[in-house]
DNA sequence: TATGAATGAGTTTTCATTCAT
DNA sequence: GATGAATGAAAACTCATTCAT
């Protein structure tokens, strides 16, 4: 069974901090677990699949990581801590940027590769069940909810978007829409995404 | 037995059928494993836990069902179809209604029982990896997804929601934040749902 | 683990390999395999039998090896290379060798002890249903077919047993004789394998 | 595991007997089940297999044999009676017949469909450990060879084959050949079955 | 007489974790 | 620091046999 939860005391103290040597081992690490969530999903994960995707030893993993729990949790939310804020978030000024980088991510089924995408929905989906996921996954989407409220509040003020909507609202209606429509793409790929965004396009541009 | 070759055909063959007096105790396996996929989780469910969630030897889940695989997957659809069609959607007359659905299914924590909604997001993430679930997903879901285009075209010839976006489209989109707003939901039970849904109404009726 | 699906690529990946400490782990288990193929048949071999007599925990089997199957195919093929070829097959010169050689190892009930015999008799009925095996034991037995070819060309050449037959059909059917008899012989203690192998030895040697 | 020989006391006392009814279920369950042996080997037919081969229900096995060992044992006893004997031995009259017997048994690959070869095989193997079928095919076998020691002798009395060897020596032998070669086509499909048993003819008619 | 549901003992396999070197 | 051997707990699955109807 998948211990990765109810797992209470451990015995050894492993875990060495940043150096120059270990840290790339470490990283090399998260990224092969990172990659095979993404495969395989978040249950189906070996520790062993993990040092041999990574070219590493097994021993490696509980070298550098207390379990496969931290080897996973630290994994995923790095994954995220590089791929996400900086590079998409930070550069959106408008809702429409906002639709734009969903139909980036979800609208082009062979443009972008679904690691991402799968990473994502398998992380929030765990998360659900792993109180340490579920509070790093709370201020990684609090943030992200922080930015679109920003943005909506601000499109508000310059009336391209409806303000019959409290921002807050539509803030959280815009992070549902983009991962839900996220999880329907990966289920059907012949989804029609663009479609719906569009029409969410034309919901939010109808003062116009 | 000895397996260690791995012949043809056959590997045994359970799972008998339909009608007789073994019908009852399948339906107490499956019901058990629909309540334990959403209690722990698809991929933590073990059969031995729900042969005794359902208060029957080991053997019953393999006498009853060619594997986990088959119990689970059952088990998911079996609850759906009992669960959700003549129940909730034949009754939908207006898109307000179907926001008032998801507003009765996600935006009260307490007063619904989560068991349905973690099931549908635990079959909807596995579905994603396992084809025959896949399948039967994408057929359930396509139903609920006619339902809601008739119900959009419905009212855009009505004129009470906006033509300006495609009723394909819009049905989309309105699928997808009933499910982003579902996960998003139980991954936090603060989540302004309703804030969230009374925004969307906003915006669907800003033309009249 | 949720097993559920059956993901592509590797199942898991324990059997490491040659050089270390754990090679002699490892033959401990191929020789309690040997021993327990011989003493209850192929498919009665259980891995947790072969621990035990072993002296080693359960999970070491499967650490060592892929499977059950690679454990007793390796096992069998590991006490052949152990015990015949140089022993045995390199000393013969004669066909009154080959036929001595038969009679130490099957006429004599009490003499000799009957694992490898046994083993030889599972193995070969295995084979006929494991590819795998069967090709090591069709390598094997070509080899051993080839001494004898030989040592019955080296002999019809010096006159001492008849040209009338051909070299590789007296080679197949010598070979066929031991197993033959072998098998006949452990299936009744009481055989007479000496009067049989009399017999074989004056058919061959009437010319002189 | 393979509990068809370790079983002790039975509890149930099934095993009704010749009637017009249940015969002809009973006939069909033996051929199901000597077919299976041939097909996957002894060890790996199961009950519910012989069953669903012979058409019935699985109850039927309880029903009909006393258990699995039964069974078996009865369906390869069964189909060597009925195969055999009268066709077969009766009609001997030499020792050419008698080789020519095996030339079309086990020479021509492709003529005769493997069954009562594969069956064989199994059998003698389970003899081994199995007491009740060992001494079944002790009789069986006794038959088969007293026919080959008149045969011998008569031969021998004609002059047509040596008189150096005993005849139940060579009867021996030419059983064992029997087999031996029958194990060794059925391992290697190529092997030159017809050479081996022209070497035989040769050694056997030296004298002429 | 016949059936098929039921059961539980036993098997292989998986794998995170521990630990000696 | 690093590694790979070791281990045991737990999982899924198989199946002959039992038995109520």
């Amino acid at each position: 069974m998948d211990k990765s939860i109810g797992q209470s005391g451990r015995t050894t103290a492993p875990s060495p901090r940043r150096g120059g040597a270990g840290e790339a081992t470490r990283r090399r690490l998260l990224t092969a677990a990172a990659q095979l969530i993404a495969e395989v999903g978040w249950g189906r994960v070996t520790t062993r699949a993990v040092a041999e995707r990574a070219g590493l030893p097994h021993g490696a993993v509980s070298y550098h990581f207390r379990g496969k729990r931290e080897l996973l949790g630290e994994a995923a939310m790095h994954a995220f801590s590089d791929a996400l804020p900086a590079d998409s978030f930070a550069a959106l000024t408008s809702v429409d940027d906002l639709i734009g980088l969903m139909r980036a991510e979800i609208g082009t089924p062979e443009a972008v590769d679904p690691v991402m995408s799968r990473l994502m929905m398998e992380t929030l989906r765990e998360a659900e069940r792993d109180p340490w996921l579920r509070e790093r996954m709370g201020e990684f989407m609090a943030t992200y909810r922080a930015v679109i409220v920003n943005l909506v509040r601000h499109e508000q003020e310059n009336g391209r978007i409806p303000k019959a909507a409290s921002a807050e609202g539509l803030a959280t209606l815009l992070a549902a829409v983009g991962d839900g429509l996220l999880m329907h793409a990966l289920l059907d790929p012949q989804l029609e995404v663009d479609a719906a965004l569009d029409a969410l396009g034309a919901l939010l541009s109808l003062r116009r």
